[in-house]
RNA sequence: GGGUGCGUAGCUCAGCGGGAGAGCACUACCUUGACAUGGUAGGGGUCACAGGUUCGAUCCCUGUCGCACCCA
């Protein structure tokens, strides 16, 4: 029995748990073991996540592909998981351990913080997984894998020794970005350029054997610069090559203000005539672009800052070097300065002693920690790299070759784009929470990296023995006991970065490196689903990593959908506040409704601006289709054992097989498409204009009237297109339509795992058939449903014309009387005029319904219209409501001669067309057939009309 | 500065060479045998602007204006 309203929160709480409780997403189901493979890996969210608006839409379209896979009689896997995301999940725990006034992580150590983490990570790690859940997610949850657990880690140490071994990871000393509040490197990706108002400042830097004076613009050059505070670290000035201004000068030198150090003007493109002076500083250790004019013109690289960002320069040898007499006492004076507080006061002494020209206003792009907030600083350490260079060779070249696609395809140009000028990737991180790396540090500084501690120290202490650093019997020693050998090997306190492991994740979660059947048959996986902001953390590096570890692209296609912003079309952010929590929306709407309209709105290339008004009107399809369901419970619908759809005798009931083909088509053809809005539009539009608006009231009258063969027939298949819309809805919204599937019909199985209306490509007829027949637990199915994946080529024009006439009849008649001001509850006569015997016996067939539906008292047929009678026409033919006194003669005309120019416009406009030669020459034949035709039906038209202001004119 | 995308009904969006559609909102009417979370009928758009290509442009090309995002 179905309950009389419709109460999502409910059914979503116990649907949720059915399917848990059956295992039906379970990948590897035995009767389905020469199935093909469909594996989709999720993209791990944060492990500190919480579901937000991209989640829900990612989630959604992952779940309508694993579903509708799922019914086409694939073995699927949906591998789900998070990732242990580093410096967020470190956060937490660190600010968790301030609110509880608890000592801090640096207080505690190392091992106790991360268990600590760990413990955090037990209690509210699986946030996610259950607003995921919550989404119907339709996840493979026995295999949910975690970035850090221990398959997943040695993964990771495999990879990073294998890649060290190839040398394609190395430490380098390089820039970074630098985040001087959580103390660690950073990734590109993790840093947001912020607009900000700051200044332009133009400093004087005396040229080298000039008596400098502010007077005498010959004895200085001017730079300008948006950070002063790091001209301490100046070691060259650059001027652009052709600029006339300062040919002669380059090759000169200039004295470093405050500092005293003398360095060289070098000519250089990166310097923009145009901008400020012409004349930039060069500060190779606190600038990207100043980085590599310093590798250009082989200048040195002078830090002045420490890792937090205060001014470093009394314990600095690279700063002191070659500094004159007395220069210690002005370092003294600055160092341990704050950047910020450095910079005035910097400023302000070069104000003092002429130094600085003038101060500008300038807005310009500032880094930005994603996490911490802070100014990041572009800082020279020592760090571990991927040669991403070299990985992303073949990374591009899969994607060339189409063994991995991108949908829609102009993506590619971005993957390209980012492929091409992809930097080394720093992958060191200065963190406690993450894969340790596996390299160990001999007291010369050199590096020893192996997949376990023992093969490293091992390595080490017999390397050290051959050396004669120590004895034999030392390293022994050492080797037995890790105390002896504590301060003389020390392993890498530094963690990798998140995405690192994250790269792995389509063959880590599978078993890798264990050689595991799951690899085998799930590897590669079939579609990535995921946002374009991701392309770059993501799909680039699990490219690099699957085809260097597994030969093969780890996937053969990458759907890229849209963002979700709020209905201004602003994205969604906290600080702006306009972020909709999609759980609010199912809590208030359903989890359904929320999953409809995310698919609705999912075009392709398209932002997604949500409006939550179109998540209350999704709504309403789930409540229209759960009345259709009750509707059809309470007139008996009953799918017969046998019982053959495409053998059916009523008109009315071939006609909505026709349209349930239709219908099936055009929805899996969509979803094979990525076209997830069209299919979404498809299903709303069968369900609610073709079944509720058209089956439903059109076959009441067989439904109410007495037993008999047409009623059976059609109690059969009220239930049968009711099954095959549950089918088509179930991938965009599970739980209402596994519910009504549950409810409506003793079922031998869920409707997860029924059979999808059409056949997927590559499983055969005989393949269908048996897992159609072995439900989940080896029940047998009816042979109903068997059929009811066969017949969705089914196509009847005949009955499509018939009720299509029926329909426009309707419509008109229906039209005609509103605009007459006819109450609904007059009821009218109507007079087919001079029908065809075929319109005549449809109309006959079809009087019950037609005088329900459009409040008629009566059909009958006649040769002319009555007098003074409203003249439609329906499909070319004249029907007569006669409404003599009913009706206002003149406003009949009005409405007849408002036709009668529609039908000459029409005429004019085809006439204009087929007169210009060139259309006709040009044209498609077939387009100049249908202007004829469109002619000839106009013409027609307009002489029925003609005809009928005729008799109305009599009649007045 | 470079790139990508977008300006279509009051709002949120489809469509994309052959006289424009949906949902919501709006108007009128309807407690008709599932559904008022409903039904029926309707109003509403020089498809941002200006050129060009074409027999024909909302759709293709160029430019302008406006908006958004990404990368410097």
């Amino acid at each position: 029995m179905i309950e009389k309203n419709y109460q999502p929160a409910d059914i979503e709480r116990r649907m949720s748990q059915i399917w848990e409780d059956s295992g039906a997403f379970k990948a590897g189901r035995p009767e389905r073991k020469d199935a093909a493979p469909f594996t989709i890996v999720i993209p791990p969210p944060n492990v500190t996540g919480s579901l937000h608006m991209g989640h829900a839409l990612n989630n959604t379209l992952q779940d309508i592909l694993c579903r509708f896979e799922r019914m086409r009689g694939r073995d699927v896997l949906w591998q789900p998981g998070t990732d242990h995301a580093g410096i967020a999940t470190q956060m937490v725990v660190e600010r968790q351990l301030m609110e509880r006034q608890e000592p801090g992580r640096r207080d505690i150590g190392r091992a106790k913080f991360l268990e600590r983490v760990w413990q955090w990570k037990a209690e509210s790690g699986g946030t996610i997984v259950n607003q995921l859940k919550r989404l119907g997610a339709s996840c493979d949850w026995s295999r949910e894998r975690f970035t850090m657990d221990e398959g997943l880690s040695r993964a990771v140490v495999k990879v990073f020794v294998e890649l060290h071994r190839e040398g394609l990871i190395y430490k380098d000393k390089r820039l970074v970005n630098w985040d001087p509040k959580l103390l660690t490197a950073i990734s590109d990706l993790e840093v947001q350029q912020v607009e900000v108002k700051g200044h332009l400042w133009y400093l004087r830097y005396p040229i080298e054997g000039r008596d400098f004076s502010p007077e005498d613009p010959t004895s200085f050059i001017v730079v300008a610069t948006t950070r002063p505070e790091t001209m301490l670290g100046d070691t060259a000035v650059a001027v652009h090559p052709d600029d006339e201004r300062y040919t002669k000068l380059v090759g000169q030198h200039v004295i470093l203000p405050l500092v005293g150090r003398k360095i060289p003007i070098v000519a250089d493109d990166y310097s923009d005539p145009e901008k400020g002076s012409g004349a930039v500083k060069v500060t190779p250790a606190h600038d990207f672009n100043d980085f590599e004019i310093g590798k250009r013109h082989g200048l040195p690289q002078i830090s002045v800052l420490d890792q937090e960002g205060c001014l470093s320069l009394t314990d600095n040898e690279d700063y002191l070097r070659g500094l004159p007499e007395g220069s210690t006492e002005f370092a003294a004076e600055f160092d341990k300065i704050e950047r910020f507080a450095a910079r005035k006061k910097i400023v302000a002494r070069l104000e003092e002693f002429g130094f600085l020209e003038r101060i500008e206003p300038n807005t310009h792009m500032v880094p930005h920690g994603d996490r911490s907030g802070v100014v990041i600083e572009p800082y020279l350490t020592d760090q571990w790299y991927v040669d991403a260079h070299a990985l992303a060779q073949p990374a591009m070249a899969a994607v060339r070759s189409g063994e991995t696609t991108f949908v829609p395809k102009n993506w590619e140009k971005t993957y390209f784009e980012w492929m091409e000028n992809i930097q080394p990737w720093c992958i060191s991180r200065q963190l406690w929470w993450g894969h340790q790396i596996p390299a160990w540090y001999g007291p010369d500084g050199k590096v020893f990296v192996a997949e376990t501690e023992e093969e490293a120290v091992g390595n080490a202490l017999g390397y050290y023995v051959e050396q004669e650093v120590i004895t034999p019997e030392q390293g022994h020693e050492m080797a037995a006991d890790p105390a002896k050998r504590e301060g003389f090997i020390t392993r890498d306190e530094d963690v990798l970065d998140t995405w690192f492991s994250s790269a792995l994740w389509p063959f880590s979660t599978l078993g890798w490196p264990d050689d595991t059947p799951e690899v085998a048959r799930y590897y590669p996986t079939n579609t990535l689903v995921t946002g374009f902001d991701i392309i770059f953390f993501w799909v680039a590096r699990m490219m690099m990593m699957g085809l260097h570890f597994m030969k093969e692209a780890p996937f053969s296609t990458v759907y890229i959908h849209a963002l979700v912003r709020d209905e201004k079309g602003a994205k969604m952010s906290k600080s702006k506040g306009n972020v909709i929590d999609p759980l609010h929306l199912i809590d208030k709407y359903g989890a359904d409704a929320l999953r409809f309209t995310l698919s609705a709105m999912a075009a392709q290339g398209r932002d997604i601006k949500l409006a939550e008004s179109r998540v209350d009107g999704y709504r309403s399809l789930a409540t229209k289709l759960w009345n259709a369901c009750r509707f059809a419970e309470m007139n008996g619908a009953a799918l017969p054992e046998g019982f053959e759809p495409a053998k059916a005798e009523q008109s009315v009931n071939r006609w909505i097989m026709h349209e349930t083909a239709r219908a099936a088509r055009e929805v899996t053809e969509a979803i094979e498409a990525y076209r997830f809005n069209d299919a979404a539009n498809a299903v709303y539009r069968f369900i609610w204009n073709v079944y509720c608006d058209w089956y439903i009231e059109l076959t009441k009258p067989l439904l109410m009237g007495e037993d008999g063969p047409a009623k059976t027939e059609t109690r059969a298949m009220l239930a049968y297109v009711r099954d095959e819309i549950l089918k088509l809805l179930h991938p965009f919204m599970p739980f209402v339509t596994e519910e009504l599937w549950a409810v409506t019909a003793k079922r031998d199985g869920l409707l997860a795992l029924a059979p999808w209306p059409r056949r997927a490509t590559g499983v055969t007829a005989e393949q269908l058939a048996e897992m159609a027949m072995s439900g989940p637990s080896g029940e047998i199915i009816p042979a109903g449903m068997i059929i009811a994946s066969e017949t969705a080529e089914f196509s009847d024009p005949a009955a499509e014309a018939e009720i299509g006439w029926l329909v426009d009849l309707l419509s008109t008649v229906r039209s005609v009387k509103a605009e007459m001001n006819i109450p609904p509850s007059t009821l009218t006569p109507l007079v087919m005029v001079a029908a065809s015997p075929e319109t005549k016996a449809r109309a006959q067939h079809w009087s019950e319904v037609a005088k329900r539906l459009a409040r008629l008292s009566d059909i009958s047929f006649a040769d002319t219209a009555p007098q003074g009678a409203v003249q439609l026409l329906v499909r070319g033919e004249v029907v007569a409501l006669p409404l003599k006194g009913v009706v206002d003669l003149a406003a009949e005309r009005g409405r007849l001669e408002k036709e009668l120019g529609k039908a000459d416009a029409d005429i004019k406009r085809v006439d204009a067309k087929l007169s210009n030669e060139k259309f006709v020459a040009n044209a498609p034949e077939e387009l100049v057939e249908e202007e004829k035709e469109k002619r000839e039906a106009a013409l027609e038209r307009r002489a029925k009309i003609s005809e009928a202001i005729e008799r109305l004119k009599q009649a007045s």
